[in-house]
RNA sequence: GUGCCUGUAGCUCAACGGCAGAGCGCCUCACUGUGGAUGAGGAGGUUGAGGGUUCGAAACCGUCCAGGCACCCCA
């Protein structure tokens, strides 16, 4: 088993079990995506190492995207995120297209990170953008799509939710309790991880930085004030509008989520499993400037980014990714010996013609075994047509599922396949 | 990139330094033109890889690879 050549670290295998469940999962996306009136949009998966040298010092960059030389010497990264490609995009056609305008993404991602569950070092991602919009109701936009998303999914409020929370009122919070503002980037990286270290560690830590008891006592109590949106005009326009658009209940205000990305600047939020058991589904936030680093006008947006790794771990965990099979709404044809061989080609031909999906056995294998691959591969339905239903003009039509079997006339045979192929299943 | 844990048949796991096994799955045959049952057979392993210790290693020791947990970061 050895001598198979190895996977690289951190890449995933999608065989047609996993193929199917990724489908899926991209058609819920698109399903989404659309409904909100968002195109689809890709860009390259190589880019120059440049692209991203704008925001340089970001170790998303340094440390974790995947660089080689190409064969001229120039330096290639695998893209590590979409953004700067999407601010290339926008900035290079800013005068023709047509703003805000709505895109949205699905495709491979690579970061060089110590693998572990729901992080890979390859994966998909789904992004999605309302670009060129200051407004609350574009934030509030994206955190329907991303509530109703995963509605869509079978998750319930109660498994699920989309915390909130604004740049600018926190940065506002930390002046009041008189925390100076070359303090405050490293306070908000505090505030990120408080629940990933023990209270007196965190505190500890926050007297490191500088700050006094007074301070870290009203810090505290600011991060553990639920109702503090209120006092955010934003905040509370976005929940009103939340409300509106139907998914309140999926959001809560959390004054510990900042987010790690630089350029967001204003609202910021994440989902998560209210269990806590995994890492976070989505993440996104608005941001006042995509394509300044590029060399575009100034232009604001909001948008988020889905992994495809945490939120397939999190259906599953939950049992809510339906079973897909390719075959399901298959119909098998036998083949029954070498001189059936022409009319089983034959009627599948035709079915196909009249739209069915049809597969047939390569060969003459007894029938046993030809029927217990129809059911091992999971076909709707199974024909058997020998020598006695040739001389009649009829079909062994067998219901796979029910484990019935009828003899149809020939011509009755797309109705009757029609009438089986339309009943669920019985399990 | 740092620390810790794990790695045995396709899957889930046994074997506490002494012949590498079970359940499920898989293949074949029977039930003489029919697939989730039953019965009878069978295949499948250099114990993640390559070294060391030992009379003897799946087990003990160090190296590498892969996965998981905590950092880091983030989807």
């Amino acid at each position: 088993m050895e001598r198979i050549v190895k996977s690289v670290k951190g890449t995933r295998d999608f065989y047609p079990e996993e193929m199917a469940v990724r489908r899926w999962l991209v058609s819920k996306v698109e399903e989404v995506s659309s409904a909100f009136g968002y195109q689809a949009y890709d860009g390259p998966c190589l880019e120059t190492i440049d692209l991203y040298a704008a925001k340089s010092g970001e170790e998303l960059v340094k440390e974790q995207a995947f660089v080689f030389p190409d064969r001229s010497g120039e330096n290639i990264a695998l893209r590590p995120e979409l953004t700067p490609t999407l601010a290339r995009m926008v900035a290079s056609r800013q005068n023709e297209l047509v703003f805000p305008c709505r895109w949205w993404s699905f495709g491979p991602f690579w970061r060089y990170e110590r693998p572990q569950k729901g992080r890979t070092r390859e994966f998909f991602q789904w992004n999605i953008d309302l670009i060129g919009s200051d407004h609350i109701s574009a934030d509030a936009e994206l955190i329907a799509v991303a509530a109703e998303f995963l509605r869509g999914v079978g998750l319930k409020p109660d498994q699920v939710k989309i915390l909130i929370n604004d740049r600018r009122l926190m940065d506002a919070e930390l002046s009041r309790i008189g925390i100076q503002a070359e303090l405050k980037p490293a306070v908000l990286r505090l505030i990120d991880r408080i629940d990933k270290q023990t209270a007196d560690v965190w505190d500890r830590n926050a007297l490191e930085l500088g700050l006094n008891s007074e301070q870290l006592e009203a810090l505290k109590s600011l991060l553990s004030n639920t109702d503090l949106w209120q006092q955010s005009r934003e905040l509370s326009a976005l929940f009103a509008s939340l409300e509106a658009l139907g998914v309140r209940e999926y959001t809560a205000f959390e004054p510990k989520i900042i987010r790690g990305l630089d350029y967001y600047t204003g609202t910021v939020f994440e989902a998560r499993d209210t269990t806590g058991s995994f890492r976070a589904i989505l993440g996104g936030g608005h941001y006042a400037n995509l394509v300044g680093d590029v060399g575009g006008r100034p232009l604001p947006g909001v948008g988020f980014a889905m992994g495809d790794v945490v939120i397939l771990l999190l259906l599953e965990s939950l049992g809510l990714i339906p079973a897909v099979n390719a075959a399901a709404d298959a119909v098998f044809v036998s083949v029954f010996d070498e001189n059936c061989q022409t009319i089983s080609s034959r009627v599948s031909a035709r079915l196909r013609r009249a739209g069915f999906k049809v597969l047939t056995y390569p060969g003459t294998e007894k029938l046993a075994k030809q029927l217990k691959y129809a059911d091992r591969l999971g076909a709707r339905a199974a024909l058997v047509i020998g020598p006695d239903e040739i001389a009649r003009g009829e079909v062994v039509l067998k219901d796979l599922a029910s484990r019935t079997q009828q003899v149809v006339p020939e011509a009755e045979l797309e109705n009757q396949l029609a009438r089986i192929l339309a009943q669920r299943p019985a399990l």
